[in-house]
DNA sequence: TTCATCATATGATTGAAATCATATGGAAGC
DNA sequence: GCTTCCATATGATTTCAATCATATGATGAA
């Protein structure tokens, strides 16, 4: 249930743990014990300026973990809140480095997942760099995340739900993406014209 | 000169490599044999849909380190090309695994690099989710980001340096930044009133 | 079957950032 | 000193996505 590796881990290691909406997991100031897995639900990872304004750091969802830096630092770097009941695995952080040192296949494997998720975020950024809601769309549908609802990718590339139809609606009327049936679409697989 | 702890690596595991512009440093179906750090220039990280469109997948540029994930993968997910000419150092996917395998310190700071770069990326991704211009820019002033020139911090954020100029003054109007002096500002320590 | 609900889809209008234009400040070179 | 060049800064206009509105298709519950 857990990710790789995670899901190796000794259940001594693990924790589970239920939020309400509104409860606080962690502080910034908080010596950091754990790892988490988030379950279901929604955590909001924060940080604070000087002027006491919150800045949102991360947003984390289902099937998502998050506060891996803590693991190798001295103190949380935000603070953690539940927007909405959560179902959490809290994974110690002392089980997992010394799972680290005992294992190497496990220390591998940990730097294989966070490698892959640094590939996936530069995709995610590059992405969002990308400014015509059409192209965005078209290489958000190329890199695969139209697999829930449009509305789920339309959030994910950060363009409004009705944005994102539109754009899929053009992009297929030019030919360069094929509906396969309401709310699916895949990329053409013949070069599109400009000529016409 | 390298990052940590790629610095702790032997000779013989790393060989600079310079590219002309318009250079191709690895194809996609190749065999990854190298991580690179990039010393100076500009890597373009290209995908290919199957109707032949490139979509860029990241964008390296002086500083950063590239196609981690091939540490742990049997092919580069991606062709790479040189948009300008391009000083790197190659680095030993082998030796690294090696180092890896044999001290443990070594995995632990790769580790701990990769979670840093995770945290990076996501804080990046939040602020890219900031629609309004001027909160995008207080974010990313409050995050540290503008240490270099605006532009470079505009271009970082997905603004243009115009809208980033003009968020820094008008925020610089209402209190919440302070300018210490032409292309320079800080958050403001003190609590803005919303009611005059 | 009917009704309720939500995702999909598209039209009309608005608004905010992009774009285009212009001016100033400051540093580097002559 | 003067000149060149670029970052900073702001004004005017345009463009495109957000917003608001409405309609349809699909699914599930009563």
């Amino acid at each position: 249930m857990l990710p790789i590796p995670f899901n190796t881990l000794p259940q001594l290691a693990l924790k589970p743990k239920n939020l309400r909406k509104g409860e606080v997991l962690f502080r910034q100031s908080d010596p950091p014990s754990f790892l988490y897995f988030l379950r279901t639900g929604h955590i909001q990872l924060l940080r604070h300026t000087e002027a006491g304004d919150g800045i949102v750091i991360h947003n984390a969802y289902g099937g998502q973990t998050f506060a891996e830096a803590s693991l190798f630092s001295g103190n949380y770097h935000c603070d953690a809140v539940a927007c909405e009941a959560s179902e959490l695995i809290a994974m110690s952080k002392i089980q997992i480095l010394k799972t680290m040192r005992q294992n190497s296949l496990f220390a591998f494997a940990l730097s294989a997942r966070f490698a892959g998720e640094i590939q996936t975020h530069r995709r995610r950024l590059e992405l969002r760099s990308i400014k015509n809601a059409s192209q965005r769309v078209y290489a958000a549908v190329a890199d695969g995340l139209l697999t829930g609802s449009v509305i789920t990718m339309a959030a994910e590339i950060g363009l409004t739900h009705e944005a994102t139809y539109r754009a899929l609606s053009q992009l297929t009327k030019e030919g360069r993406l094929v509906k396969t049936r309401r709310g699916r679409y895949h990329v053409s697989s013949t070069k599109v014209s400009t000529t016409g």
